[in-house]
DNA sequence: GTTACTTTTTGATATAGATCAAAAGCTTTG
DNA sequence: CAAAGCTTTTGATCTATATCAAAAAGTAAC
């Protein structure tokens, strides 16, 4: 969803605040597989996804795990980069060709602090960030690999058919041969 | 710490908005064991924990598992209740005798939204939050119960002292029985 | 359509940590 | 200090999922 009309569903915008937030987040249409930060850089932009999927992802032990989803119509930022001035460990890569906007960090915070219904958009954005966190760790400590995978089936069908299998187990936390046998209904 | 300390460390307070807080904040002295939220209650409070040590708790088949310690100087709030609307799957109790402070999270937001600097501090606070779940959802993921104990023993040394074992355990994702031949050094 | 390459599945085995049951250590209370 | 009640430890067994290795299936390239 475009950012504009995003922005819109949760506040009024003058023509003329709509046209600083327009120049102020850089617009870029990217191929499939583009690589918006690299693991292990500092990168303090805030992204936000106007048109396909990102993945964020770690490296661990030489492997690729996926971190989180982003989905059109959503934010991302490194926590550890914009607000505690540490590379961060995560990579982000864009997985269709799409559409992402950023803007510095120290530019959006200037207009948060001047402009009230931002702010209380940027509570939000945050608390969806805790929230979901909050869920997936609690995934992850009792549910079985089983469980959470019938979960994400039902919040992101979408996903589980454009995304190699390899992403979702490592962003499930198990392997691909045990994703593999969960799907083929063996465990 | 002290709220009204507390917050001049990260805000310039005058006397008149001093006061304020100082009245907005209901102040309790509560006895070791006091629970300040049953699980599956609605609360929209903000806890700032004063002096004590709070522990978040949830119900897992019949089991209570430990969510989270909340130190002094920290706040706590039930998400799924204040912004979610819906009754908090956790429960709090405080662990030893303690000062709480307590705000409806309405009157707090006003207040955030009339006064800059407490905007700061609120993202700061949930970036906070936001943080530690990211952290303790690697730590889950990716560590032994062995490394995840060595980083608590590091991270949190009084609370290893100050607390049952089986809250430890729950808190670290394992049974009471491994954790006691963790600290036997029999794995 | 055959070759080469990538992704997914299958099989055999290993292991961290769970579960169940009981013993041993501590606290509290009268 | 003995009885009662917790908390922690120890032991034996079980299970979900990892790991390692190879086969099968799918996709692309010529």
């Amino acid at each position: 969803m475009e950012l504009i009309l995003y922005l819109k569903q949760h506040m009024i915008l003058s023509p003329e605040m709509e046209a600083q937030v327009q120049e102020a987040f850089k617009r870029e249409e990217l191929p499939k597989g583009h690589r918006l930060l690299a693991p292990g850089n500092f990168s303090q932009k805030v992204f936000y996804v106007e048109k396909g999927v990102v993945r964020t992802y770690y490296m661990k032990d030489g492997k690729d795990i996926t971190h989180s989803f982003i989905l059109e119509g959503a934010f991302f930022i490194s926590i550890e980069s914009a607000f505690f001035n540490t590379p961060s460990p995560y990579g982000a890569e864009i997985l269709e060709p799409g559409i992402i906007r950023t803007i510095p960090y120290q530019d959006l915070e200037k207009f948060i602090d001047d402009f009230q219904p931002l702010q209380k958009l940027s509570r939000l954005v945050m608390i969806n960030a805790v929230k979901t966190f909050s869920d997936k760790l609690y995934s992850i400590q009792f549910q079985s690999a089983q469980e959470r995978y019938n979960s994400m089936l039902e919040k992101f069908p979408d996903i589980m058919l454009r995304v190699p299998l390899g992403h979702i187990a490592s962003y499930l936390g198990i392997t691909q041969e045990t994703l593999s046998r969960i799907r083929a209904g063996k465990v």
